[in-house]
DNA sequence: GAGTTTGAAACT
DNA sequence: CAGTTTCAAACTC
């Protein structure tokens, strides 16, 4: 709160500073008072949600203005983009202009230096936050919107409580996936700016502090982006060093700064029908704004990933190679001795697909260099159907080091990663189960895919290679081996055969359910995540490998039907109750509609996406499905019957919904007050999703359930927008 | 390394 | 949808 005043009292110092208060007061009646009083309403009701009944047609514009405008942000932020890169995608966008002027004003309402210190006790907070900031900006456009659906738990962390900076994150997240706007009109600029200026409120805790540097009056685009980007850079590197966190922050907070600044004046200088509707409206329209953005977020990926389909594509592959490594990527992780964090459950089955995808363009790579395996691996889309989605995981890998944890791959994820391992060869040389056993023993980051099928002719989920989407190789001792390249059209259809049976099958069956920062505070505990379908345990109490939960690294939860669990990671009965809860908090009653969002990200791991994919040529899939989006989306149509089911779970089964919940999703949901969640309800096609062949119980079947209803997006956009 | 146990996958 | 069978991994000795 103080933050906030002070920020508040930034801004009317600001005002008063620049000419453009100067001409204002002039020209209106309206007194500096006033205009301090104004800018704290505006912030007050930026918190609050509207309901969908403010919506209007020029919301959507709005949003894509912002869309717009956040899109430069956070190209600028790439790392990898030269300040040149940054100059083109700004220029292109035609928002060059506005940039400009946003650094034009900036300069005009260079905030006091005085009072910046002031705000410096927040600092840590602020640090933090930035840095979370700064990793979504680290990383590519594509990258930022990926963190949006999938980070959760990237976002919540320690911050979870803080409404406030959470809110702002989302907000600014959501802002990003806006960016993927195309159109962009004056009016919309300017309601863009006035959001910034809310945004500038919400952040202000933590901005206050940042931004003051002394440099920042005289931002210019390019400077602008040069800070991002030396920002960005510093993001990279492990927060550690205050130093550079602050710097991190600085750019960050000059950001944040610049679009505020850009947004007072629009309010006070702009035409009074518009600032009447940016007071009112945009904040009115804030909630649906984030919902939107939420929801928005797929279809606006998509076209992003359509128009950047070629380049951008190669800016994000290049983001996340460089900065993966910095950022605790997955492929760190990997490599990592920890077998904790290999195990780590796979995460959301997106994210799992996600890696597996990054994993495969860059850590291919070196397996192909290193071992003579096979490991062809085709980063082709072809590959990877569903590579529209890539662009989430080339995001989220690059984002990584939020995740890290929770991102480490699906034990599948690891073990095929181990396949990277330098023995392999020589292990190849034992037998299968010692190589195995070899490999659980080295850790399951070293772990690598080797089946030892002797009936199913690796064209059963029995076998795990063909089950992680991947042919088998030399070191596996399968009999009749027909999961390999050279019958590639049976192992094809076959896949086919088994994924119209479930849709899910080759999905990572470990999916993130919440932050991960809880997870971090938890570490043995991965609350986040969870199987998929949960685990049918009968001895082994869930303490074993057994058991697919504890395989995977995850507490069982209630989607579980075991007996007698003891699952170390988080016992269905409730010993991981806490965890659960807090997973929870700040969850919109309808937690359907998180899981909704959440797993939206998700989508692409389902087949494709298979964690396997990182040491060896993946299984490409029909080209039926190619080009196609995720299985999850395919399977939608695909069967509609056990949708009907997943349906009344998500209405009637909120309080399991919850305990999925993430902690950015709430956010949204709670600001936006049920309005978003009917709309996607609504719109979602519930009703069509696939829930797996066993799963009885309306809970179970929830994550699944979510997880197809992903599709449905697209739909929930015009509900939104209403 | 052989044999047993276990639970997912597949089948009925 | 429930029950049974098949299968291969996990585990034990």
């Amino acid at each position: 709160m103080c933050c906030d005043y002070q920020v508040q009292f930034l801004l009317f110092v600001d005002f008063r500073d620049s000419p453009v208060f100067n001409y204002i007061n002039s020209l209106s009646p309206i007194k500096p008072v006033k205009s301090v009083h104004f800018t704290q309403t505006f912030s007050n009701i930026s918190f609050a949600s509207l309901p969908s009944v403010f919506t209007s047609p020029h919301v959507s514009t709005l949003k894509d203005s912002k869309f717009l405008r956040r899109h430069q942000f956070s190209d600028s932020s790439k790392p990898e983009l030269t300040s040149e890169d940054s100059k083109k995608v700004e220029t292109s966008e035609g928002s060059s202009t506005v940039a400009q002027n946003t650094s034009k004003q900036h300069t005009d309402f260079n905030p006091s230096n005085s009072i910046t210190e002031t705000s410096a006790v927040p600092l840590n907070r602020c640090s933090n936050l930035e840095s979370r900031k700064l990793n979504h900006k680290a990383v590519s456009p594509v990258t930022m919107n990926t963190l949006k659906l999938v980070g959760p738990s990237a976002s919540s962390g320690p911050f979870n409580n803080d409404g406030p900076e959470n809110r702002v994150e989302t907000e600014i997240e959501g802002i990003n996936q806006l960016h993927h706007g195309k159109e962009v009109s004056a009016c919309d600029w300017d309601s863009l700016l006035s959001d910034a200026s809310e945004l500038l409120n919400f952040d202000s805790p933590s901005d206050t502090v940042a931004y003051k540097g002394p440099g920042q009056s005289t931002l210019d685009p390019t400077s602008f982006n040069t800070s991002l980007m030396n920002a960005n850079a510093q993001a990279n590197d492990e927060n550690d060093n205050s130093s550079e966190n602050n710097e991190f922050l600085k750019g960050a907070a000059e950001n944040n700064v610049k679009i505020a600044s850009t947004s007072l004046n629009n309010f006070e200088v702009g035409e009074p029908v518009e600032d009447t509707d940016n007071e009112g409206g945009s904040n009115l329209y804030r909630g649906m704004r984030r919902r939107c953005l939420v929801f928005e977020m797929m279809g606006s990926r998509r076209k992003h990933l359509e128009e950047v389909s070629n380049g951008s594509s190669v800016n994000l592959s290049e983001s996340s190679q460089t900065g993966l490594p910095s950022n605790n990527s997955l492929l760190p992780l990997r490599s990592g001795n920890d077998s904790s964090k290999c195990k780590l459950p796979g995460i959301g089955l997106h994210l799992n697909a996600i890696a597996s995808n990054l994993v495969d363009h860059k850590v291919v790579k070196h397996e192909n260099l290193g071992s003579g395996r096979q490991l062809i691996i085709a980063p082709s889309s072809a590959a990877y159907p569903s590579m529209g989605s890539g662009q989430e995981f080339i995001t989220k890998l690059s984002d990584a080091p939020s995740f890290e944890n929770d991102i480490g791959p699906a034990e599948d994820a690891s073990k095929a990663l181990g396949f990277v391992g330098n023995d392999e060869l020589s292990q190849s040389q034992t037998s299968p189960r010692k190589k195995r056993r070899r490999a659980d023993n080295a850790g399951d980051a070293e772990a690598c895919k080797r089946c030892n099928c002797k009936k199913s002719k690796c064209l059963k989920l029995y076998c795990e290679c063909f089950a992680a989407g991947v042919y088998c190789v030399e070191p596996c001792a399968c009999h009749e081996c027909f999961n390999k390249p050279i019958h590639e059209d049976t192992v094809l259809a076959t896949r086919k055969q088994i994924e119209s049976r479930n849709p899910l099958a080759f999905a990572p069956k470990v999916i993130k359910t919440s932050d991960s920062t809880q997870e971090d505070e938890s570490s043995n505990t991965p609350a986040s995540a969870r199987h998929k379908r949960g685990c049918n345990c009968k001895k082994s109490g869930c303490l074993k490998k057994y058991c697919e939960c504890y395989q995977g690294g995850v507490g069982c939860s209630i989607n579980c039907r075991c007996e007698g669990c003891k699952n170390t990671f988080g016992r269905k009965d409730g010993s991981e109750i806490e965890l659960e809860v807090n997973e929870c908090e700040g969850t919109g009653s309808d937690g359907s509609l998180q899981m909704v969002l959440h797993n939206e990200s998700e989508p692409v791991s389902a087949t494709p996406a298979t964690p396997s994919h990182f040491g060896r040529q993946s299984i490409p899939l029909p080209n039926s499905l190619k080009g196609k989006p995720p299985r999850s989306f395919l399977a939608i149509g695909a069967s509609s019957q056990r949708f009907g089911k997943l349906n009344h779970f998500k209405i009637g089964m909120n309080k399991q919904l919850q305990t999925v919940g993430e902690n950015e999703i709430p956010d949204i949901l709670e600001e936006n007050n049920g309005s978003p969640i009917s709309g996607v309800k609504s719109c979602s096609p519930n009703s069509k999703r696939v829930s797996p062949p066993h799963s009885s119980m309306g809970q179970r079947s929830s994550r699944k359930l979510i997880l197809q209803s992903i599709p449905s997006f697209p739909c929930l956009t015009p509900n939104t927008e209403q």
